[in-house]
DNA sequence: ATATGCGAATAACGTTTGTTATTGTAGCGT
DNA sequence: ACGCTACAATAACAAACGTTATTCGCATAT
């Protein structure tokens, strides 16, 4: 008899469907995972630079980033991550953190055990397959980034990255008509960007003067998205959203 | 009966054995696969981004790039490759490339059907685990260039890049006494690391005056390890380099 | 009511880095 | 020997962005 199925296992193979179709038994394999759930407060870690994971993670609600610490107070985030996101992953086969992931909001975090996650990987290549190919988006998704620090003005970075939050958010229902709630401090902005949290706020408001976008209170709406994915190049090729045949 | 093992199974063999100890039925199976290879020139593109590709490469000898250009003539280097690595195992599983691979240098590569590594990754788990290991270290080190260009001033990224390929090419007997043939033009470099070449090109000046290293003919010799790789904060964590338990 | 703290907004100033241009040098083909 | 090309070196100038500091608004706590 197969256990009921539950939120979290829910979320999990609703994610995995949208990468690749899961057939009957690998659905039915995922309703199996042990899986324990925690809520969290906003700004714990979940996981901290040079610790050896023993589970992953899956997002279930709220926002998170992945991040690391400099010297002399600098920081950088790698990455934003919304519900549905396994942002760790990767520690399924790197066993030592080489950065940080910490929750932005309050949040609702599902753990499951590597173990698990190894023996499900090992018996199901499809859906070691499809891990795998989100780790690999996850990936294309830094090259962007490095696109946007290397080769985009600061404008353009910002653009670039409030079209592709709006898109992830909008393939998992999050968002709408080009608006979205977006829990990130000017200085995060930055601190993602590489820019100061000054020049994050310099760009803002430009891009409201030019009635490009609202945002206050967390609320961030895209008044023109023609103009705005426009001004940045966003080709969102690189999201790789399609569904892939199994 | 086994086929006569060649270089390129020879050097795959290697390359996934330094990642994870391979099993006989595993190192066999790697043996059997089909695999074209060809010689190629320098500047010469391998795969193009938009590209659906029905194969993977490993670069036998030689330097490769992965790039992506942008409108006015600009140009994103993602990561220089060495020979050993599979610089676009990514096709394998995200069917549109939202990049570009490039030689570097007169190159040597070998070609692997897509066919062929998904019968080999679906009948043995462990291969598949040990090559998705390598794309997850693919994606530690474009975090570790998102941290250079975002937070590192010129200098430190610069150095930083030449510790991390000096790292990588000693791990595959490449390099020694912190020395090595670095086939890389400064614009190039600059390309790769978010700077104009002109910048690029005062910054060498610097770390040579400061006795940092030498650099001619495509030849750099880092005169003070400990200075330099102080200087940029180097921590090769990130790298991943330790053989994995299977 | 007051205090406290976080984030946003703004100003003045400094510096790193980009841009454009010119020159030098080495290799390579004819 | 000659020209061609690619790359490196250097200078002068401009612009984007960082730094430091102050103020404001708003929420929450006391």
């Amino acid at each position: 008899m197969a256990l009921a199925p539950n939120h979290s296992t829910d979320m999990l193979i609703r994610k995995l469907d949208s990468i690749a179709r899961l057939s009957d038994d690998e659905r039915q394999a995922i309703e199996r995972l042990p899986i324990t759930v925690r809520p969290l407060v906003s700004g714990q870690d979940i996981v901290h630079e040079h610790d050896r994971s023993l589970q992953c993670c899956l997002l279930l609600d709220g926002w998170a980033c992945r991040y690391q610490l400099l010297s002399e107070g600098k920081r950088q985030i790698f990455s934003f991550h919304i519900p549905g996101d396994i942002p760790d992953l990767q520690s399924l086969h790197l066993q030592v953190m080489d950065h940080s992931l910490c929750t932005l909001t309050p949040a609702t975090v599902a753990f499951i055990p590597h173990a698990a996650l190894r023996d499900l990987t090992a018996a199901l290549p499809g859906i070691a397959a499809t891990l795998w190919r989100d780790t690999l988006v996850d990936a294309a998704v830094f090259r962007e980034w490095m696109t946007g620090m290397g080769r985009r003005s600061a404008c353009e970075a910002i653009a670039h990255l409030f079209c592709e939050l709006y898109v992830k958010l909008e393939a998992v229902g999050l968002a709408e008509n080009h608006r979205y709630r977006l829990p990130v401090t000017q200085a995060e902005l930055g601190d993602a960007l590489g820019l100061s949290n000054v020049h994050v706020n310099r760009v803002l408001k430009e891009l409201r003067d030019n009635k490009l976008i609202t945002l206050h209170g967390g609320g961030l709406d895209i008044l023109d998205w023609a103009k705005l994915s426009k001004l940045c190049g966003f080709d969102p090729t690189y999201l790789h959203l399609e569904r892939q045949a199994a």
